[in-house]
DNA sequence: GCCAACGTTGGC
DNA sequence: GCCAACGTTGGC
């Protein structure tokens, strides 16, 4: 790939978060399946982020309700098509797969608690499951991880 | 288990 | 169009 191709890349990638219960489908088990389609989202909100990503784009994976902490990174690798666990044509799904997991969870209770995390969508609707990230958001969750994308 | 937040439904 | 009732999500 050229240089230029690369910088377009950067400019262009969107950043999300998924919230999915680690006791109903946890990092553990999307890694040991590859992957999978992200269905089962029914609030429009989410529905229009879904639509909205494009192959490439990273994803946060964030555990819900027990141990609240994003543990790891996926990828898009398919973008929004008909969700195939519904007749009803206004659901959609995204394929993701799995990047890496994050070296440190990043817990809610330190989102929280860090400034430039403030205006997180995580924190400022709390049931949105599918929300946009950042590019400032996600180099600070990635630095707090002590990752180095 | 409780409760706050909030999206949806349905009566008027 | 308003709003009460209700269901779901998710933190604690």
């Amino acid at each position: 790939m050229s240089l230029l191709f690369c910088i377009y890349i950067l400019l262009i990638m969107n950043y999300w978060l998924v919230k999915s219960e680690p006791d109903v489908y946890g990092w553990d088990t999307f890694v040991a399946e590859g992957g999978t389609f992200w269905s089962g989202v029914r609030n429009y909100q989410a529905r229009n982020n879904l639509r909205n990503m494009q192959v490439g784009d990273l994803v946060l994976y964030y555990h819900s309700v027990k141990n609240p902490a994003v543990v790891g990174i996926a990828q898009v690798t398919r973008t929004a098509y008909q969700d195939p666990t519904t007749e009803d044509t206004q659901w959609v799904v995204v394929d993701l797969a799995p990047l890496k997991p994050l070296k440190k969870a990043i817990t809610l209770a330190q989102i929280k608690t860090t400034d430039a995390l403030q205006q997180m969508a995580l924190l400022r609707q709390s049931r949105l499951s599918v929300m946009p990230v950042t590019p400032d958001e996600m180099a600070t969750i990635l630095a707090l991880a002590d990752e180095n994308m």
